[in-house]
DNA sequence: ACGTAAGCGAGACGGTACGTCGCGTCTTACC
DNA sequence: GGTAAGACGCGACGTACCGTCTCGCTTACGT
């Protein structure tokens, strides 16, 4: 889609910077990789990354957006019925999987050696979904924005926790597993945050002071 | 405490340097942020910094790090009827106010110009405040439907999540709210996590107003 | 001459690069200007320019001697009478008048942004044109007090020397005067090359006017 | 002089830095040499040489100001009856002398890979020396100026000439005969030049048609 | 209180990587 | 077959920072 008239060249250069990136973030970890060492692992002149993207950085954020335009098309609509019932959400698991395949270069840029703009992209990502599909679920007439993109966030963030956990261990269940628990976990807050915006007992007694 | 009996040069130079680091973050976010910039803006000479800390990266490390330190040793043992009761936990508000008074340095931190490293820190330290406190709350012989690191960096994250997203638009509610609205959304996710259940129905009072 | 039963195309091509060439030495001096800044004045396309020639000197020392074959055999055999009387040479009138209609070029061919390939290669031909002209005046056995090749650098290099001093200037003195001076000047050096000697006192007219 | 109360290590950088390229020109010709050649030839860090001259041209035209400079300062004020008698002037035969010593370095400075700058330069000191002698030796009265500042070129272009042809020869003749020939046509032809500024017979022809 | 060791300013330097430029070659497609 | 368009390998450029290293001056401390 996004090379679609390409000179095969060009496709092929910019296929083999990218699994070369991918290739070196395990091995050496982001910063300290060079575009010297990226282009002479692509067995590709260094002035040839500049003709493709800005600079290693440009190279890495289109590589994310392509994974992350990915998982998001890979997202059928949301289905209230399983949120409810907190059976295990395919599409966790198919990205579990996902992750899992390239469990090495996820574990490097969500880690302390990782690159925070991706971090956030993906946090941003996460929420945007998430936020579509509470406001898909959530009763029609009520419209609070804050409430709902606290939840979604909230839910970003959680799902980024548990897999940089999952990572940084190895990956010590199975993704299956792992989908199970992160349900069990997430649904309740989200039910409580669809059924009611405020925590169940609103504080009768406020808070007294400040 | 750290530098206690040490020359009034040194304390001052090493505040200066400190300061100047927490100035110019806001204004040029971290990265592009060089040792030069640092000690010009700390009236001191570039090659002083050596004297110091290992480079810049060793300067900020150990600021994070008196920084967490701070917000652990606020942090009061849990108290379970709180987290019952699911009021606004006190540390928490704590913490959100602390955030909010550097707010411009916070928000690059968590933000696309910010330190891996410095968000996977807080996770750790927010996680292993998380599990401790779940492991004082769990029943004995619990038949807890995630384990607890998952739970905890389940947490961590969530809050992680929100927290940005409160620095990124400018904090559009109190501290004393969001805490509250984070306590809705935690709780019964914590909740399920050791085996409780809240009640899944709200008593029939649809969402009023907001 | 040189492109006799060339293709037109190619005629056009040539003619076109040492066109725009010749354009660009006087807007930005020559080693300055690159093989895209010619085709691309030129109208053609950067690679073309290889298929006529090795590189950009190439094109130009071409050109240069194009210039001075036509110099050379514009010059006719050399006349003793006319050097006798210290006339004018016509043929350096000639020269100065072909170069002063070319000035923006040969002012810059020879200056600091010049090219020394160029001036070197005139000095030799100057050099080559006087030693033979020194031969053919030269009394049979004569003891000359200088080696013909001597001399005959000698002049060269002043002819040089002058006419770059009349580009710097901006051509102070209309072609006909310069030669007169020129000649005032080499005749009786090279008359004492020769081993002759010149009247040392003019008759007893001050120079009247100019 | 110039380097007076500098750093001894910038003083031994920038010596070394000369003295390579005056080591190197010989070997490649200038245009070929790197900056990487250079520094590595001085042992220095290439960047070294950004922090003492602009770029590799910078260093040349610096070490030639110094050559010129030093020579300009050799000669003592111009004395009539020596040039008169078209005796051996000494500060010339010093100066051959010199170049001979650094022979191959001139011998490429001058020719077909030298710097045309160069040539200029040391063509414009030579015409400022000898205009000061002109001047000097002139009879009072007499304020033309432009023959003047011609026949100083002309001296200035004909000693460069003689002395590339010395050099691009392997120095033939020993300095002191050089410089005898030298003086013997140079001196007719400013003698001519100060006792009449017109060639010595008026055109009484005058020059029919132009 | 004061001599002296330390901290520090100034800045040269070796080193590594950067992003850019220009070259000469090559492929692909057009006319 | 001569070109246009442009990707590419190559090599050098000038710049930016880094971390280290003198070399002196200044300053706070310990006796």
């Amino acid at each position: 889609m996004t090379d679609k008239k390409l000179d095969r060249r060009v496709q092929r250069t910019r296929q083999a910077l990218k699994d070369a990136l991918i290739r070196l973030i395990p091995e050496q970890g982001y910063e300290s990789i060079t575009v010297a060492d990226i282009t002479s692992a692509a067995n590709v002149n260094r002035a040839t990354l500049y003709m493709h993207y800005r600079d290693k950085n440009d190279l890495l954020l289109r590589m994310i957006d392509d994974e992350l335009a990915a998982f998001a098309s890979e997202l059928e609509p949301p289905d209230p019925s399983k949120l409810n019932n907190a059976q295990p959400s395919e599409p966790l698991v198919v990205a579990l999987r996902h992750i899992a395949g390239r469990a090495d270069f996820y574990r490097v840029m969500f880690g302390s050696q990782g690159v925070a703009a991706v971090a956030v992209q993906v946090r941003h990502t996460l929420a945007a979904i998430s936020t579509q599909r509470l406001q898909y679920l959530m009763p029609q007439g009520s419209g609070q924005s804050a409430p709902v993109e606290i939840s979604a966030h909230f839910a970003a963030g959680a799902l980024i926790g548990v897999i940089s956990w999952w990572l940084e261990n190895d990956q010590p269940v199975p993704p299956e597993h792992l989908s199970r628990y992160l349900m069990g976990l997430i649904a309740p807050a989200m039910y409580a945050s669809i059924g009611l915006t405020l925590p169940q007992r609103p504080p009768d007694a406020p808070s007294s002071g400040d």
